[in-house]
RNA sequence: GCCGACAUAGCUUAGUUGGUGGAGCGGUGGACUGUUAAUCCACAGGUCGCAGGUUCGAGUCCUGCUGUCGGCGCCA
């Protein structure tokens, strides 16, 4: 079996007078005891179905009056292009039932479920995640969602770097060790990697440039819109490069999804009520880059209560991005605030040579990255000095030791990018089966 | 880890100072030949999250538990 037919070719007017053969599923069924208009859906759109008693004969047309939402079905019929609701229509002619939906169990994802969620999500979404996924507003997020991840692949192969795979089970920590999810290894213990990083720098005195997109895990018990436990992390790095050739990429990286967005899914960010003006300003306009000790100024003048050395917490990071209508970065941030694979600046070791982005209308951070310490000398005095354990980074220590080089690299938190660009509430809204602290299932 | 809410039919919910739980959607049966969340009539569907307590009497008041949601911290 196969399909060749698509509702979005049949709306477009490609088979307008042809007979065609539709398959799909039930969205909607209503009329009368002698003609019956049922909405069928596919992956591609909705069009309207009329079924005649007196043109499909009582067996079918009672069976098709008594299929439920969500039967599978397939339809032969005339396309029609009419001025009607829809634009185009389908007169059935003949056809067949392919999955019934049992009466006992009809379809539970009803239109009172739907009415209250408006985007944001219920326990009985959530629970029934596995058939959500089936409504538009779903859908249009997985093929938003579908567009981010090309886009990401196609800015880095079209730049000649090298997608690399990191294992995901490993033995030590990138962030803080709280944070690992423990998993049994046959009588050990091994962890759930939290970034492809360090196996990526192992790796970059081979490829030079290196890219992945691989899921991430971090044990937070975080609720809040912009936490999964488990995430999609597009990271990325580059030999021989400084923190400013790393932001070059990562607002290059940004700007790039966001055009591909507008090219690819301008009529599905649109369904959604995003305003497409939006995005074409966070493809075209400018990155601003302000330090740390900079933003600091800002929020003092602004009378909020942080002091210098500060990591800047959501609650700073929001009255930040008030300010912008893009995304900016951070740099310079003061060394005692970030992880030893920091690269400390060698005009005022003070600081690190690091960044994040910031999204803006409240959305926060998408990419944290930097340059990296690369000399042995200086790797190892930033791991005694954090009290961490030389032993399980021997390997990430062997890098600097023989021929290392400047470099660096960033994470991007790509459901964190679907979430600001496609102006969803919450990060769940834009991952098939989302997991956080409290939920596995379905 | 911390703080705050919520839990009534398959779903969304109403339920007064405590007095035998209603509706809409969905389902079933019926009417209806152009409907747009179709409409109209009828029927079925409830251990009011769980366990205690107060009371003549608890969906309602109290305690504990469980689950979920929201927010903080941390981060992508």
């Amino acid at each position: 079996m196969s399909k060749d037919t698509w509702i979005n070719d049949i709306l477009a007017g490609q088979y307008d007078g042809q007979d065609i053969e539709l398959k799909g599923w039930i969205h909607r069924s209503r009329g009368s005891n002698k003609i019956r208009f049922i909405v069928i859906r596919d992956s591609t759109g909705k069009i309207q179905c009329v079924a005649k008693r007196a043109v499909l004969g009582d067996d079918f047309f009672d069976e098709l009056k008594g299929s439920l939402i969500e039967s599978s079905v397939i339809l032969r019929g005339k396309v029609e292009a009419t001025d009607r609701e829809h634009g185009h229509e389908i007169q059935i002619t003949s056809g067949e039932i392919v999955g019934a939906v049992n009466p006992d169990r009809p379809f539970p994802i009803t239109e009172s479920a739907m009415s209250e969620a408006d985007g944001g999500e219920t326990e009985f979404l959530l629970d029934n995640r596995h058939l959500y996924l089936r409504t538009s507003r779903m859908t249009t997020m997985l093929k938003i969602r579908s567009s981010v991840f090309g886009a990401i692949h196609s800015y880095f192969r079209n730049r000649d770097f090298i997608e690399y795979q990191a294992p995901n089970f490993v033995a030590g920590a990138v962030e803080g060790g709280s944070t690992l999810f423990e998993v049994p290894y046959f009588g050990r213990k091994a962890y759930l990697t939290q970034s492809w990083q360090l196996y990526a720098e192992a790796a970059m005195p081979a490829l030079e440039r290196l890219y992945t997109m691989a899921p991430s895990f971090r044990a937070e018990k975080s609720r809040t819109r912009r936490h999964l436990t488990e995430f999609w992390h597009a990271e990325m790095e580059i030999a021989w490069a400084s923190n400013n050739e790393v932001m070059k990429h990562g607002e290059g990286v940004v700007r790039h999804i966001a055009s591909t967005l507008l090219d690819e899914r301008s009529d599905e960010l649109a369904s959604i009520g995003r305003d497409l003006e939006l995005i074409a300003r966070y493809a075209d306009t400018p990155y601003p880059i302000i330090r740390y000790d900079e933003a600091i100024e800002i929020l003092q003048s602004k009378g909020v209560d942080v002091e210098w050395g500060q990591d800047l917490d959501y609650s700073k990071e929001k009255i930040l991005t008030a300010d912008f209508e893009v995304p900016h970065f951070l740099t310079h941030y003061p060394r005692i605030a970030k992880p030893f694979y920091h690269r400390p600046d060698p005009e005022d070791p003070k600081y690190v040579l690091c960044h994040d982005l910031l999204a803006p209308e409240g959305y926060g951070e998408i990419i944290g990255g930097g340059e990296r310490t690369w000399s042995e000398k200086e790797i190892l005095e930033r791991i005694d000095e954090e009290g961490t354990p030389r032993e399980p980074y021997e390997f990430y220590i062997d890098t600097r030791r023989y021929g290392g080089v400047p470099h660096g690299g960033f994470g991007l938190g790509v459901d964190r990018v679907c979430t600001w660009l496609s102006g969803a509430d919450h990060i769940r809204e834009v991952i098939p089966f989302p997991r956080d602290s409290r939920r596995v299932t379905p």
